[in-house]
DNA sequence: TGACTTATTGTAAAAATTACTATATTTAGT
DNA sequence: ACTAAATATAGTAATTTTTACAATAAGTCA
Protein backbone atom coordinates (compact mmCIF):
# COMPACT_ATOMS: atom_id res chain seq x y z
CA UNK A 1 0.00 0.00 0.00
CA UNK A 2 1.57 3.35 -0.57
CA UNK A 3 2.25 6.06 1.08
CA UNK A 4 0.84 8.83 -1.26
CA UNK A 5 -2.56 9.45 -1.89
CA UNK A 6 -3.55 7.46 -5.01
CA UNK A 7 -6.26 9.42 -7.74
CA UNK A 8 -9.13 7.27 -8.61
CA UNK A 9 -7.84 7.39 -12.61
CA UNK A 10 -4.39 5.86 -11.38
CA UNK A 11 -5.86 2.61 -11.22
CA UNK A 12 -7.11 2.06 -14.40
CA UNK A 13 -3.18 1.37 -15.73
CA UNK A 14 -4.11 -2.52 -15.82
CA UNK A 15 -5.14 -4.53 -17.91
CA UNK A 16 -6.59 -8.26 -17.42
CA UNK A 17 -6.47 -11.37 -19.70
CA UNK A 18 -8.01 -14.47 -20.09
CA UNK A 19 -6.20 -17.94 -20.77
CA UNK A 20 -8.33 -20.67 -21.78
CA UNK A 21 -7.38 -24.03 -20.46
CA UNK A 22 -9.03 -26.62 -23.38
CA UNK A 23 -9.01 -30.39 -21.99
CA UNK A 24 -9.08 -33.14 -24.48
CA UNK A 25 -9.55 -36.88 -23.78
CA UNK A 26 -7.91 -39.32 -26.63
CA UNK A 27 -6.16 -42.40 -26.01
CA UNK A 28 -7.05 -43.05 -22.57
CA UNK A 29 -5.37 -39.33 -21.53
CA UNK A 30 -6.74 -36.58 -20.58
CA UNK A 31 -4.90 -33.77 -22.39
CA UNK A 32 -4.39 -30.29 -22.53
CA UNK A 33 -4.12 -27.90 -26.28
CA UNK A 34 -0.73 -26.16 -25.70
CA UNK A 35 0.52 -23.23 -27.72
CA UNK A 36 3.65 -22.20 -28.91
CA UNK A 37 3.82 -18.41 -28.21
CA UNK A 38 4.41 -16.19 -31.80
CA UNK A 39 5.02 -13.22 -29.78
CA UNK A 40 7.11 -11.28 -26.64
CA UNK A 41 7.68 -11.79 -24.15
CA UNK A 42 8.07 -15.54 -23.75
CA UNK A 43 8.03 -16.00 -27.60
CA UNK A 44 8.64 -19.66 -28.22
CA UNK A 45 7.42 -20.84 -25.42
CA UNK A 46 4.90 -23.53 -24.56
CA UNK A 47 1.94 -21.67 -23.13
CA UNK A 48 -1.76 -22.07 -22.46
CA UNK A 49 -3.77 -20.10 -25.22
CA UNK A 50 -4.56 -16.91 -23.61
CA UNK A 51 -5.20 -13.69 -24.67
CA UNK A 52 -6.04 -9.78 -23.21
CA UNK A 53 -9.45 -8.87 -23.22
CA UNK A 54 -11.48 -6.12 -25.00
CA UNK A 55 -12.24 -3.17 -23.62
CA UNK A 56 -15.80 -3.90 -24.18
CA UNK A 57 -15.71 -7.84 -23.99
CA UNK A 58 -17.48 -10.06 -21.61
CA UNK A 59 -14.55 -12.70 -19.62
CA UNK A 60 -16.76 -15.80 -21.23
CA UNK A 61 -16.87 -14.30 -24.41
CA UNK A 62 -13.59 -13.44 -24.52
CA UNK A 63 -12.54 -17.36 -23.43
CA UNK A 64 -14.97 -18.21 -25.96
CA UNK A 65 -13.00 -16.54 -28.83
CA UNK A 66 -9.82 -17.75 -27.91
CA UNK A 67 -11.42 -21.21 -28.06
CA UNK A 68 -12.90 -20.49 -31.50
CA UNK A 69 -9.88 -19.19 -32.68
CA UNK A 70 -7.80 -22.01 -32.15
CA UNK A 71 -10.04 -24.60 -32.50
CA UNK A 72 -12.53 -23.16 -34.82
CA UNK A 73 -15.25 -24.26 -32.25
CA UNK A 74 -18.08 -22.22 -31.10
CA UNK A 75 -21.10 -22.78 -28.28
CA UNK A 76 -18.97 -24.56 -25.96
CA UNK A 77 -19.60 -24.30 -22.72
CA UNK A 78 -16.73 -22.46 -20.72
CA UNK A 79 -16.02 -23.01 -17.28
CA UNK A 80 -14.47 -20.35 -14.82
CA UNK A 81 -11.40 -21.19 -12.72
CA UNK A 82 -9.31 -19.01 -10.75
CA UNK A 83 -7.86 -15.71 -11.07
CA UNK A 84 -4.40 -14.99 -10.97
CA UNK A 85 -3.19 -11.59 -10.09
CA UNK A 86 0.22 -11.44 -8.38
CA UNK A 87 1.79 -8.28 -9.31
CA UNK A 88 4.51 -9.80 -10.77
CA UNK A 89 3.51 -12.62 -13.43
CA UNK A 90 3.45 -10.50 -16.25
CA UNK A 91 6.95 -8.80 -16.70
CA UNK A 92 5.21 -5.79 -19.16
CA UNK A 93 2.82 -4.42 -16.42
CA UNK A 94 0.08 -5.15 -14.37
CA UNK A 95 -1.91 -8.08 -15.92
CA UNK A 96 -4.50 -10.01 -13.74
CA UNK A 97 -5.48 -13.34 -15.95
CA UNK A 98 -9.08 -14.80 -15.61
CA UNK A 99 -8.50 -18.98 -16.23
CA UNK A 100 -11.41 -20.66 -17.75
CA UNK A 101 -11.68 -24.62 -19.08
CA UNK A 102 -13.40 -25.58 -21.58
CA UNK A 103 -14.15 -29.82 -22.45
CA UNK A 104 -14.29 -30.74 -25.72
CA UNK A 105 -14.04 -33.47 -28.15
CA UNK A 106 -10.53 -33.77 -29.73
CA UNK A 107 -11.79 -35.60 -32.49
CA UNK A 108 -14.33 -33.32 -33.37
CA UNK A 109 -12.38 -30.88 -35.26
CA UNK A 110 -8.90 -30.06 -36.59
CA UNK A 111 -6.46 -27.20 -34.70
CA UNK A 112 -5.32 -24.25 -36.50
CA UNK A 113 -2.64 -22.17 -35.39
CA UNK A 114 -3.60 -18.56 -34.94
CA UNK A 115 -2.05 -15.05 -35.06
CA UNK A 116 -0.40 -15.52 -31.73
CA UNK A 117 0.71 -19.01 -32.33
CA UNK A 118 3.48 -20.47 -33.95
CA UNK A 119 2.17 -24.32 -33.12
CA UNK A 120 -0.77 -25.81 -31.59
CA UNK A 121 -0.33 -29.09 -29.90
CA UNK A 122 -2.35 -31.95 -27.49
CA UNK A 123 -0.17 -32.50 -24.85
CA UNK A 124 -0.89 -35.59 -21.99
CA UNK A 125 -1.01 -33.88 -18.68
CA UNK A 126 2.29 -35.91 -17.84
CA UNK A 127 4.12 -34.42 -20.37
CA UNK A 128 3.76 -30.47 -19.45
CA UNK A 129 6.71 -29.00 -20.72
CA UNK A 130 8.18 -25.65 -18.34
CA UNK A 131 5.66 -22.88 -19.10
CA UNK A 132 5.22 -19.23 -19.87
CA UNK A 133 4.11 -16.75 -17.29
CA UNK A 134 2.85 -18.93 -14.32
CA UNK A 135 0.79 -20.88 -16.23
CA UNK A 136 1.87 -24.46 -15.10
CA UNK A 137 0.57 -22.91 -11.66
CA UNK A 138 -2.77 -21.86 -13.57
CA UNK A 139 -2.78 -25.61 -15.76
CA UNK A 140 -2.33 -27.69 -12.70
CA UNK A 141 -5.38 -25.70 -10.43
CA UNK A 142 -7.44 -25.69 -12.88
CA UNK A 143 -6.78 -29.55 -13.29
CA UNK A 144 -7.60 -29.98 -9.44
CA UNK A 145 -10.95 -27.97 -10.43
CA UNK A 146 -11.93 -30.11 -13.38
CA UNK A 147 -11.33 -33.25 -11.02
CA UNK A 148 -13.73 -31.74 -8.45
CA UNK A 149 -16.13 -31.02 -10.74
CA UNK A 150 -16.18 -34.52 -12.37
CA UNK A 151 -17.59 -35.55 -8.68
CA UNK A 152 -20.36 -33.28 -9.04
CA UNK A 153 -21.08 -32.42 -12.36
CA UNK A 154 -22.15 -34.28 -15.26
CA UNK A 155 -19.29 -32.76 -17.69
CA UNK A 156 -17.40 -35.74 -18.32
CA UNK A 157 -19.49 -36.36 -21.35
CA UNK A 158 -18.40 -33.50 -22.80
CA UNK A 159 -14.73 -35.06 -23.18
CA UNK A 160 -16.33 -38.44 -24.91
CA UNK A 161 -17.97 -38.83 -27.93
CA UNK A 162 -21.41 -38.09 -27.55
CA UNK A 163 -21.99 -41.92 -28.11
CA UNK A 164 -19.55 -43.81 -25.90
CA UNK A 165 -19.31 -47.16 -23.99
CA UNK A 166 -19.40 -47.94 -20.28
CA UNK A 167 -16.36 -48.82 -20.46
CA UNK A 168 -15.09 -45.65 -21.82
CA UNK A 169 -16.97 -43.77 -19.22
CA UNK A 170 -15.10 -45.94 -16.66
CA UNK A 171 -11.65 -45.53 -18.18
CA UNK A 172 -12.12 -41.51 -17.76
CA UNK A 173 -13.04 -41.79 -14.22
CA UNK A 174 -10.20 -44.22 -13.82
CA UNK A 175 -7.64 -42.03 -15.05
CA UNK A 176 -8.85 -38.88 -13.52
CA UNK A 177 -8.71 -40.31 -9.86
CA UNK A 178 -5.84 -42.53 -10.77
CA UNK A 179 -7.64 -46.14 -9.81
CA UNK A 180 -9.13 -48.88 -10.80
CA UNK A 181 -12.77 -50.02 -10.30
CA UNK A 182 -14.60 -53.00 -10.42
CA UNK A 183 -16.68 -52.68 -13.79
CA UNK A 184 -19.45 -54.42 -12.77
CA UNK A 185 -20.41 -51.93 -9.74
CA UNK A 186 -19.39 -49.40 -12.14
CA UNK A 187 -22.89 -49.72 -14.15
CA UNK A 188 -24.26 -49.86 -10.63
CA UNK A 189 -23.13 -46.73 -9.32
CA UNK A 190 -23.74 -45.25 -13.14
CA UNK A 191 -27.52 -46.39 -13.25
CA UNK A 192 -29.16 -43.44 -12.05
CA UNK A 193 -26.77 -41.30 -13.78
CA UNK A 194 -29.51 -40.69 -16.97
CA UNK A 195 -27.67 -42.59 -19.34
CA UNK A 196 -29.75 -43.81 -22.51
CA UNK A 197 -28.60 -46.75 -24.38
CA UNK A 198 -28.63 -46.70 -28.23
CA UNK A 199 -29.08 -49.32 -30.45
CA UNK A 200 -26.42 -48.98 -31.79
CA UNK A 201 -22.86 -51.13 -30.72
CA UNK A 202 -18.80 -50.80 -31.47
CA UNK A 203 -18.10 -51.71 -34.81
CA UNK A 204 -14.42 -52.80 -35.95
CA UNK A 205 -13.55 -54.14 -32.80
CA UNK A 206 -12.30 -57.51 -32.44
CA UNK A 207 -14.21 -58.76 -29.52
CA UNK A 208 -17.67 -58.02 -28.44
CA UNK A 209 -18.70 -54.69 -28.94
CA UNK A 210 -20.33 -52.75 -26.45
CA UNK A 211 -23.81 -51.10 -26.58
CA UNK A 212 -23.68 -47.46 -27.17
CA UNK A 213 -24.87 -44.61 -24.60
CA UNK A 214 -25.43 -40.98 -24.90
CA UNK A 215 -25.98 -39.00 -21.81
CA UNK A 216 -29.89 -37.98 -21.29
CA UNK A 217 -29.50 -34.34 -21.18
CA UNK A 218 -32.85 -33.15 -20.67
CA UNK A 219 -33.93 -36.08 -18.25
CA UNK A 220 -31.33 -35.12 -16.20
CA UNK A 221 -32.52 -31.47 -16.28
CA UNK A 222 -36.06 -32.28 -15.14
CA UNK A 223 -34.14 -34.80 -12.59
CA UNK A 224 -32.40 -31.45 -11.30
CA UNK A 225 -35.38 -29.55 -11.47
CA UNK A 226 -38.46 -31.37 -10.11
CA UNK A 227 -36.35 -34.42 -7.98
CA UNK A 228 -34.13 -31.89 -6.78
CA UNK A 229 -31.43 -34.91 -8.10
CA UNK A 230 -27.87 -34.52 -7.27
CA UNK A 231 -25.45 -35.61 -9.69
CA UNK A 232 -22.46 -37.66 -7.90
CA UNK A 233 -19.68 -40.06 -8.70
CA UNK B 1 -14.23 -6.96 -30.58
CA UNK B 2 -13.50 -3.64 -32.30
CA UNK B 3 -12.68 -3.34 -35.91
CA UNK B 4 -9.74 -1.44 -35.81
CA UNK B 5 -6.00 -2.53 -34.82
CA UNK B 6 -5.84 -1.82 -30.69
CA UNK B 7 -2.45 -0.88 -29.43
CA UNK B 8 -0.85 -2.81 -26.37
CA UNK B 9 -1.37 -0.22 -23.80
CA UNK B 10 -5.03 0.37 -25.13
CA UNK B 11 -5.72 -2.62 -22.82
CA UNK B 12 -4.36 -0.83 -19.77
CA UNK B 13 -7.29 0.98 -19.30
CA UNK B 14 -9.17 -1.07 -16.55
CA UNK B 15 -9.19 -1.20 -12.83
CA UNK B 16 -9.61 -4.33 -10.90
CA UNK B 17 -11.16 -4.68 -7.20
CA UNK B 18 -11.27 -7.29 -4.79
CA UNK B 19 -15.54 -7.59 -2.78
CA UNK B 20 -14.57 -9.47 0.35
CA UNK B 21 -17.57 -11.53 1.59
CA UNK B 22 -17.32 -11.71 5.92
CA UNK B 23 -19.68 -14.74 6.82
CA UNK B 24 -20.12 -14.64 10.58
CA UNK B 25 -22.63 -16.89 12.29
CA UNK B 26 -24.10 -16.08 15.28
CA UNK B 27 -27.88 -16.46 16.94
CA UNK B 28 -28.14 -19.87 14.60
CA UNK B 29 -27.77 -17.87 11.77
CA UNK B 30 -25.52 -17.32 8.84
CA UNK B 31 -24.43 -13.89 8.64
CA UNK B 32 -22.68 -11.48 5.98
CA UNK B 33 -20.88 -8.11 7.19
CA UNK B 34 -22.14 -5.44 4.89
CA UNK B 35 -21.32 -1.72 4.47
CA UNK B 36 -23.47 0.70 3.67
CA UNK B 37 -21.26 3.13 1.10
CA UNK B 38 -19.87 6.59 1.88
CA UNK B 39 -19.52 7.83 -1.27
CA UNK B 40 -20.26 8.00 -5.29
CA UNK B 41 -21.28 5.42 -7.03
CA UNK B 42 -24.24 3.92 -5.06
CA UNK B 43 -23.28 6.22 -2.17
CA UNK B 44 -25.68 5.41 0.92
CA UNK B 45 -26.53 1.86 -1.21
CA UNK B 46 -26.03 -1.46 1.00
CA UNK B 47 -23.00 -3.59 -0.28
CA UNK B 48 -20.14 -5.85 0.22
CA UNK B 49 -16.40 -4.53 1.41
CA UNK B 50 -14.45 -4.29 -1.35
CA UNK B 51 -11.99 -1.65 -2.82
CA UNK B 52 -9.46 -0.98 -5.98
CA UNK B 53 -6.61 -2.81 -6.06
CA UNK B 54 -3.47 -1.21 -5.08
CA UNK B 55 -0.96 -1.11 -8.86
CA UNK B 56 1.48 -3.06 -6.26
CA UNK B 57 -1.08 -5.22 -4.19
CA UNK B 58 -1.28 -9.39 -4.70
CA UNK B 59 -4.85 -10.07 -4.68
CA UNK B 60 -5.22 -11.89 -1.24
CA UNK B 61 -3.60 -8.79 0.28
CA UNK B 62 -5.96 -6.71 -1.04
CA UNK B 63 -8.92 -8.93 0.42
CA UNK B 64 -6.89 -9.09 3.97
CA UNK B 65 -6.43 -5.12 3.90
CA UNK B 66 -10.58 -4.98 3.16
CA UNK B 67 -11.56 -7.20 6.30
CA UNK B 68 -8.51 -5.73 8.64
CA UNK B 69 -10.01 -1.94 7.73
CA UNK B 70 -13.15 -3.10 9.04
CA UNK B 71 -12.80 -5.57 11.31
CA UNK B 72 -9.06 -5.19 13.12
CA UNK B 73 -8.69 -8.73 12.66
CA UNK B 74 -5.63 -10.02 10.46
CA UNK B 75 -4.38 -13.83 9.95
CA UNK B 76 -7.93 -14.99 8.85
CA UNK B 77 -7.63 -17.15 5.86
CA UNK B 78 -8.78 -16.00 2.70
CA UNK B 79 -11.02 -18.03 -0.34
CA UNK B 80 -10.99 -16.70 -3.64
CA UNK B 81 -14.69 -17.10 -5.06
CA UNK B 82 -15.94 -16.25 -8.74
CA UNK B 83 -14.28 -13.27 -10.72
CA UNK B 84 -17.18 -10.49 -11.84
CA UNK B 85 -16.33 -8.80 -15.13
CA UNK B 86 -19.19 -7.60 -17.00
CA UNK B 87 -18.47 -4.68 -19.05
CA UNK B 88 -21.42 -2.61 -17.59
CA UNK B 89 -20.94 -3.49 -13.94
CA UNK B 90 -19.03 -0.52 -12.35
CA UNK B 91 -20.48 2.71 -14.20
CA UNK B 92 -17.46 4.59 -13.43
CA UNK B 93 -15.13 2.58 -15.73
CA UNK B 94 -13.99 -0.85 -16.70
CA UNK B 95 -13.31 -3.09 -13.23
CA UNK B 96 -13.25 -6.06 -13.02
CA UNK B 97 -13.74 -7.58 -9.27
CA UNK B 98 -12.75 -10.68 -7.69
CA UNK B 99 -14.44 -11.89 -4.62
CA UNK B 100 -12.86 -13.25 -2.07
CA UNK B 101 -14.47 -14.45 1.48
CA UNK B 102 -13.78 -14.99 4.65
CA UNK B 103 -15.18 -17.04 7.77
CA UNK B 104 -14.76 -15.34 10.68
CA UNK B 105 -15.82 -15.65 14.83
CA UNK B 106 -18.04 -12.80 15.24
CA UNK B 107 -17.63 -12.40 19.06
CA UNK B 108 -13.95 -12.32 18.76
CA UNK B 109 -13.99 -8.49 17.95
CA UNK B 110 -15.92 -5.27 17.21
CA UNK B 111 -16.78 -3.92 13.48
CA UNK B 112 -15.42 -0.07 13.09
CA UNK B 113 -16.83 1.38 10.05
CA UNK B 114 -13.75 2.30 8.16
CA UNK B 115 -13.30 5.21 5.77
CA UNK B 116 -15.01 3.88 2.67
CA UNK B 117 -17.77 2.36 5.01
CA UNK B 118 -20.53 5.21 6.73
CA UNK B 119 -21.94 1.98 8.35
CA UNK B 120 -21.10 -1.84 8.96
CA UNK B 121 -23.48 -3.98 10.06
CA UNK B 122 -24.25 -8.21 9.99
CA UNK B 123 -27.03 -8.73 7.92
CA UNK B 124 -28.82 -12.11 8.18
CA UNK B 125 -28.81 -14.37 4.29
CA UNK B 126 -32.34 -14.05 4.51
CA UNK B 127 -32.41 -10.38 5.31
CA UNK B 128 -30.43 -9.11 2.68
CA UNK B 129 -31.54 -5.87 0.97
CA UNK B 130 -31.02 -4.45 -2.30
CA UNK B 131 -27.50 -4.26 -2.72
CA UNK B 132 -25.06 -1.73 -4.72
CA UNK B 133 -23.56 -2.91 -7.88
CA UNK B 134 -24.03 -6.71 -9.26
CA UNK B 135 -22.69 -7.34 -5.36
CA UNK B 136 -26.11 -9.47 -4.98
CA UNK B 137 -25.47 -11.57 -7.38
CA UNK B 138 -21.50 -11.64 -5.69
CA UNK B 139 -23.08 -12.87 -2.58
CA UNK B 140 -25.64 -15.51 -3.68
CA UNK B 141 -23.24 -17.39 -5.69
CA UNK B 142 -20.24 -16.79 -2.97
CA UNK B 143 -22.31 -18.49 -0.53
CA UNK B 144 -23.44 -21.30 -3.22
CA UNK B 145 -19.67 -21.89 -3.00
CA UNK B 146 -19.49 -21.69 0.84
CA UNK B 147 -21.62 -24.57 1.36
CA UNK B 148 -20.05 -26.71 -1.20
CA UNK B 149 -17.00 -25.49 0.17
CA UNK B 150 -18.40 -26.92 3.92
CA UNK B 151 -19.21 -30.20 2.89
CA UNK B 152 -14.74 -31.14 1.88
CA UNK B 153 -12.90 -28.90 3.71
CA UNK B 154 -13.27 -28.44 7.42
CA UNK B 155 -13.82 -24.92 7.39
CA UNK B 156 -17.03 -24.70 9.80
CA UNK B 157 -14.75 -24.52 12.36
CA UNK B 158 -14.11 -21.07 11.28
CA UNK B 159 -17.12 -19.78 12.01
CA UNK B 160 -17.58 -21.64 15.53
CA UNK B 161 -16.12 -20.35 19.06
CA UNK B 162 -12.95 -22.33 19.02
CA UNK B 163 -14.45 -24.16 22.15
CA UNK B 164 -18.04 -25.35 20.54
CA UNK B 165 -20.63 -27.89 21.53
CA UNK B 166 -21.50 -30.70 19.10
CA UNK B 167 -24.72 -29.44 18.88
CA UNK B 168 -23.48 -25.89 17.67
CA UNK B 169 -21.82 -27.45 15.11
CA UNK B 170 -24.75 -29.54 14.11
CA UNK B 171 -27.26 -26.43 13.96
CA UNK B 172 -24.65 -24.74 11.88
CA UNK B 173 -25.03 -27.53 8.89
CA UNK B 174 -28.59 -28.14 9.38
CA UNK B 175 -28.93 -24.39 8.82
CA UNK B 176 -26.32 -24.20 6.01
CA UNK B 177 -28.37 -27.51 4.58
CA UNK B 178 -31.77 -26.37 5.54
CA UNK B 179 -32.20 -29.80 6.82
CA UNK B 180 -32.69 -31.24 10.56
CA UNK B 181 -30.34 -34.01 11.36
CA UNK B 182 -30.95 -36.96 13.94
CA UNK B 183 -28.32 -36.39 16.60
CA UNK B 184 -27.04 -39.46 17.48
CA UNK B 185 -26.21 -40.31 14.23
CA UNK B 186 -24.83 -37.09 13.78
CA UNK B 187 -22.37 -37.45 16.58
CA UNK B 188 -21.13 -41.14 14.78
CA UNK B 189 -20.98 -38.94 11.41
CA UNK B 190 -17.89 -36.82 12.50
CA UNK B 191 -16.38 -39.18 14.52
CA UNK B 192 -13.59 -39.54 12.38
CA UNK B 193 -13.71 -35.75 11.90
CA UNK B 194 -10.62 -35.10 14.49
CA UNK B 195 -12.60 -32.90 17.10
CA UNK B 196 -10.44 -32.89 20.35
CA UNK B 197 -12.84 -33.18 23.59
CA UNK B 198 -11.91 -31.04 25.82
CA UNK B 199 -11.89 -30.95 30.17
CA UNK B 200 -14.68 -28.29 29.66
CA UNK B 201 -18.16 -27.88 29.39
CA UNK B 202 -21.08 -25.40 28.60
CA UNK B 203 -21.66 -22.43 31.77
CA UNK B 204 -24.55 -20.60 32.19
CA UNK B 205 -27.12 -22.86 30.57
CA UNK B 206 -30.12 -24.22 32.50
CA UNK B 207 -29.92 -27.79 31.80
CA UNK B 208 -27.32 -30.50 31.69
CA UNK B 209 -24.50 -28.39 30.40
CA UNK B 210 -22.51 -29.79 27.45
CA UNK B 211 -19.18 -30.94 26.33
CA UNK B 212 -16.96 -28.58 24.68
CA UNK B 213 -14.33 -29.59 21.89
CA UNK B 214 -11.98 -28.20 19.36
CA UNK B 215 -10.97 -28.56 15.56
CA UNK B 216 -7.77 -30.85 15.91
CA UNK B 217 -5.93 -29.18 13.30
CA UNK B 218 -2.91 -31.19 13.55
CA UNK B 219 -4.26 -33.93 13.84
CA UNK B 220 -6.06 -33.34 10.94
CA UNK B 221 -3.52 -32.35 8.42
CA UNK B 222 -1.61 -35.50 9.14
CA UNK B 223 -4.29 -37.61 8.49
CA UNK B 224 -4.57 -36.00 4.89
CA UNK B 225 -0.95 -36.21 4.67
CA UNK B 226 0.08 -39.37 5.77
CA UNK B 227 -3.60 -41.55 5.40
CA UNK B 228 -4.76 -39.60 2.13
CA UNK B 229 -7.64 -38.91 4.53
CA UNK B 230 -10.39 -36.60 3.01
CA UNK B 231 -12.93 -34.20 4.91
CA UNK B 232 -16.36 -35.47 4.39
CA UNK B 233 -20.00 -34.46 5.77
C1' DT C 1 -17.39 -75.19 -34.66
C1' DG C 2 -14.67 -73.91 -30.75
C1' DA C 3 -11.39 -71.01 -28.45
C1' DC C 4 -11.08 -66.51 -26.89
C1' DT C 5 -12.29 -61.95 -25.34
C1' DT C 6 -15.18 -58.77 -23.46
C1' DA C 7 -19.93 -57.32 -22.01
C1' DT C 8 -23.38 -57.94 -18.81
C1' DT C 9 -25.94 -59.82 -14.97
C1' DG C 10 -26.29 -61.81 -10.40
C1' DT C 11 -25.39 -62.71 -5.60
C1' DA C 12 -23.78 -62.79 -1.03
C1' DA C 13 -20.88 -60.63 2.43
C1' DA C 14 -19.46 -56.37 4.47
C1' DA C 15 -19.96 -51.72 5.63
C1' DA C 16 -22.37 -47.56 6.23
C1' DT C 17 -26.58 -45.17 7.08
C1' DT C 18 -30.86 -44.52 9.23
C1' DA C 19 -34.58 -44.61 12.58
C1' DC C 20 -35.48 -45.24 16.93
C1' DT C 21 -34.94 -46.58 21.99
C1' DA C 22 -32.76 -46.40 26.30
C1' DT C 23 -29.94 -44.41 29.76
C1' DA C 24 -27.21 -40.95 32.16
C1' DT C 25 -26.27 -36.37 33.78
C1' DT C 26 -27.16 -31.96 35.12
C1' DT C 27 -30.28 -27.80 36.51
C1' DA C 28 -34.28 -25.94 38.74
C1' DG C 29 -37.88 -26.20 41.77
C1' DT C 30 -40.37 -28.00 45.79
C1' DA D 1 -33.03 -34.41 49.36
C1' DC D 2 -36.11 -35.56 46.11
C1' DT D 3 -38.54 -34.94 41.70
C1' DA D 4 -39.36 -33.21 37.27
C1' DA D 5 -37.61 -31.37 33.19
C1' DA D 6 -34.20 -30.89 29.74
C1' DT D 7 -30.47 -32.33 27.36
C1' DA D 8 -26.33 -35.25 26.56
C1' DT D 9 -24.79 -39.61 25.28
C1' DA D 10 -24.84 -44.51 24.14
C1' DG D 11 -26.90 -48.51 22.05
C1' DT D 12 -29.43 -51.45 18.85
C1' DA D 13 -31.79 -53.31 15.04
C1' DA D 14 -33.51 -52.54 10.40
C1' DT D 15 -32.39 -50.72 6.06
C1' DT D 16 -29.66 -49.30 2.42
C1' DT D 17 -25.39 -48.91 0.05
C1' DT D 18 -21.01 -50.59 -1.17
C1' DT D 19 -17.86 -54.11 -2.20
C1' DA D 20 -15.89 -58.42 -3.82
C1' DC D 21 -16.40 -61.98 -6.61
C1' DA D 22 -18.69 -65.52 -9.52
C1' DA D 23 -21.49 -66.75 -13.43
C1' DT D 24 -23.39 -66.18 -17.83
C1' DA D 25 -24.14 -64.09 -22.41
C1' DA D 26 -22.66 -62.34 -26.78
C1' DG D 27 -19.77 -61.27 -29.90
C1' DT D 28 -14.88 -62.06 -32.95
C1' DC D 29 -11.43 -64.81 -35.12
C1' DA D 30 -9.25 -68.92 -36.91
Amino acid sequence: MSLYKIEFNDFFTSAFSVDCVIFGYSEGEIKALLIQRGMEPFKHFWAIPGDLVYPNEDLPDAASRILHELTGLSNVEMHQSHTFGNPGRHPQGRVITIAYFALIRITDFEIKASSWAEKAQWVSLNEIPALAFDHSTILSSTYDLLKQKLTHEPICFELLPVRFTLNELQQLYEYAFNTIMDKANFRKKIKPLHLAPLNERQINVKHRPAKLFKFDQPAYLTAVQEDNYQFKM
